[in-house]
DNA sequence: GCCGACTATAACGCTTCCGTAACAATCGGA
DNA sequence: TCCGATTGTTACGGAAGCGTTATAGTCGGC
């Protein structure tokens, strides 16, 4: 099955959802953050920093920062591998379950409205 | 008509865009300033600071420092309201409709390819 | 013509992020 | 047991964003 959309429909799915974003959520996430976020809710575990920077195409440093700012708004948390203790194993949290499911659902309901 | 979207799917489609923006394009824009991207692009003319700043629920400053960015990326630009000299007008570049057109294109790719 | 209202921007100090480079900790094979 | 390779983080100077406040320019009713 696949999602007929036609690119004046994508576009404005788009806005009306970063829209809904800006104002209701106040935060201002960037791509990468979002990308991060998403991927290691939507993705199986485990989510290391240099797994996620490979599929980024962005450098290790670049993770860890945005793993800092998410991490102090609790959106997920860091752990020790312990079967090799250089890694970090980022986790999931409530918090950051309860933020993805909302954006789905704002998504969700946002392309229900369209063209309506 | 609307688009039928469940949350997984609504998700999958966030992720697999966003991916495609921050690897393909390089770009990390924030949610602000995607917002005031598509809505110049979306949105019928004329569009002024005060206008967006309402809109997106920001202050002035905020819009004017975005425009300051994406119109050294030439994604748009600004012109005097000849008509009140008080007003800024955001207009449209060439650059700004190739850019928001291949992010159309984009988004309709991704959610042809869902679950596939 | 004056003056309050309004527009966008500049200035301020602060925070966050950037890319590069250096770093400590750990692994695993010779 | 070394020692090169690998992991994630920190340090650095610089760029960009923030909110608040101040400012220059313009409008429009009186």
């Amino acid at each position: 099955m696949s999602i007929a959309l036609r690119p004046s429909e994508a576009l404005k799915l788009w806005h009306d959802v970063t829209l809904g974003l800006v104002r209701d959520d106040g935060h201002d996430f960037s791509a990468r953050q979002i990308t991060i976020l998403l991927t290691v809710y939507l993705e199986p575990p485990p989510h290391t920093v240099r797994g996620l920077a490979a599929k980024l195409g962005v450098t290790k440093p670049v993770i860890t920062r945005a793993l800092d700012t998410m991490g102090r708004l609790e959106l997920v948390s860091r752990r020790r591998d312990e079967a090799d203790l250089r890694n970090v194993i980022i986790q999931r949290t409530v918090k950051g379950a309860l933020f993805v499911e909302k954006i789905g659902d704002l998504i969700v309901a946002r392309a229900k409205e369209l063209s309506r």
